[in-house]
DNA sequence: ATATAAGTTAAACCATACTTTAAGTCAATA
DNA sequence: TATTGACTTAAAGTATGGTTTAACTTATAT
């Protein structure tokens, strides 16, 4: 029916210090005590918890995260700020990916060229490339001299 | 030919104080220097920062981007070196971007989530959503009680 | 009953990546 | 030539997100 924080912890894959902080900046208002104080999580203080990682992971502040559970506790009232929330989260996360993908598209340049001047022995050798030798998709990335 | 300090920052979008703090920390052993101590920044030293930026910006620690541009100033007997940094780092971009479509996924269903309970006006009425309800693709999230 | 493992708090500490400050030098313009 | 804006450094300060420590309590197993 419950789990320690520890137990919690090992589902969660994080250390026990971490769900303490989570709580100390009230992100678990929701969990409840034991008669001696001890943290008693839920099944849904899981679900919880898994949403906080995935706002947590994808960018969101704890003080971000902690309006949003502030909004749940609410009640009903605040539905249209945490879909606003949400929303909003969702256009950071496309837009995240889509400058990874900038990215490892550098870095996949990067390996090309790294791989040719291991092929040649030395660095040196890219530098004589002609334009035609280098593929197309990474000519942006190469400059002369 | 060069820029100052505050040219090269307008061009890469960064604080003039990041670039310095990138120096102290042995990112920018290439930059010269004028007789009287200024930074010069050559069009080359911009492409450098522009790499330091793509592995900044994918998570490697300044340590790691330190050795990076240490091999690269040894030469080409750090040409193997320098290929397996960016191949390792581009399966950490790679495995980045399956984490963060995944928690796009979990975001997706909540915006889901509360658009229908904005329309119901409340996160009651989902309780008692039937299975056939949930857009499949969600029901993966969707725990009852 | 008692040892030990795991829980509690407040407060201090840490790591990372900068920014700000202070005190001074340099460069460009009126 | 004087002033203003931009540069220099070292050192201290900040923000974020925790971890660690110390002193103590609780729970579990023998």
């Amino acid at each position: 029916m419950f789990y320690t924080i520890g137990e919690a912890a090992k589902i969660l894959d994080v250390a026990p210090s971490a769900l303490r902080y989570y709580d100390k900046e009230g992100l678990l208002p929701f969990i409840e005590r034991s008669e001696s104080g001890l943290r008693m999580f839920k099944e849904s203080d899981i679900d919880w918890l898994k949403i906080i990682e995935c706002l947590k992971a994808t960018g969101m502040p704890i003080k971000g995260i902690r309006r949003f559970i502030e909004c749940a506790r609410e009640g009903d009232g605040t539905i249209k700020e945490r879909l606003e929330i949400l929303k909003t989260q969702r256009e950071n996360v496309i837009r995240q990916i889509e400058e990874i993908q900038a990215h490892l598209e550098m870095i996949d340049y990067k390996v090309w060229y790294y791989s040719e001047a291991l092929k040649a022995g030395s660095t040196e050798a890219l530098k004589d490339y002609p334009e035609q030798n280098i593929p197309e998709k990474f000519r942006r990335y190469f400059r002369k001299s």
